[in-house]
DNA sequence: AACCCGAACGGTGTGTGGCG
DNA sequence: CGCCACACACCGTTCGGGTT
């Protein structure tokens, strides 16, 4: 990594941590502690407003702020390829994330502009099914706090059984979409795969979750 | 290709200061 | 008082660029 990499990477940690040790930045920059404290005075000196307490850490002031950076080529393929697959799903996905790549090329310079045409990674067959409004719906849900009601067909199922669910979040493993939340019947976690909900539905009727029901409990419970 | 030079870095040791 | 973390100095090594 060059030096200027790692000198904006290290305003990068500041900003977004409260607190940062030398010995924190060493591990993560993969650099000795000592060459921290040399980086950390240089940008001192540049006048960037570090505060550092022995025995404490290092904070950026509030105040201080980046002007706005521009992406390199890689990140843009990434960034590219990233909202394809999202438009890929289709319904509001597909016109925020065609809006989000309009606003990118626009604010490019020439160069980039010209680069991002090139960019040859699609994913037309991301999603064979456009699960954009469902997951548009849910994400809804998720943020006020409304109850869905879904129609969830078991493969081993002849018709399909009505449930309540509190939705807590929609997870993307690889080749499926799966909504995860509290399910009223079973008063447990349930996950939904979305090519199995054959109806879904927006409930006037809010919840509440208690702790045992968030999804931090969920997650705690299934990674190791 | 060999050499020189400066920048950058790591290791080590010591001092200082906050905190429990 | 001990621990932790920053501050600083010194020295040796590595690397890249420039020169001969």
């Amino acid at each position: 990594m060059r030096r200027a990499d790692r000198l904006f990477q290290i305003i990068q940690f500041l900003r977004t941590r409260r607190l940062t040790t030398a010995k924190w930045l060493a591990e993560k920059l993969e650099i000795s502690e000592r060459t921290v404290y040399r980086d950390i005075q240089d940008l001192m000196s540049t006048g960037v407003p570090i505060d550092g307490e022995a025995g404490v850490g290092y904070v950026l002031r509030k105040d201080y702020d980046l002007p706005p950076l521009m992406f390199d080529l890689d990140e843009l393929t990434t960034l590219v390829l990233g909202a394809r697959m999202v438009a890929a799903l289709g319904g509001k996905m597909k016109t925020n994330a065609d809006r989000a790549l309009s606003k990118l090329n626009s604010a490019l310079p020439k160069k980039l502009q010209e680069d991002i045409n090139k960019i040859k990674l699609y994913a037309p067959s991301f999603n064979r099914l456009h699960y954009g409004a469902m997951i548009d719906l849910i994400n809804q849900a998720i943020i006020q706090h409304q109850v869905i009601s879904i129609d969830y067909q078991k493969p081993q199922d002849v018709v399909a059984e009505r449930r309540k669910i509190y939705p807590l979040g929609v997870f993307f493993w690889s080749d499926r979409w799966t909504m995860v939340g509290w399910c009223t019947t079973r008063n447990d976690f349930r996950h939904f795969r979305l090519d199995r909900i054959l109806e879904y539905t927006l409930l006037d009727e809010t919840f509440k979750l208690e702790k045992e029901q968030r999804l931090e409990t969920y997650l705690a419970s299934v990674i190791v």
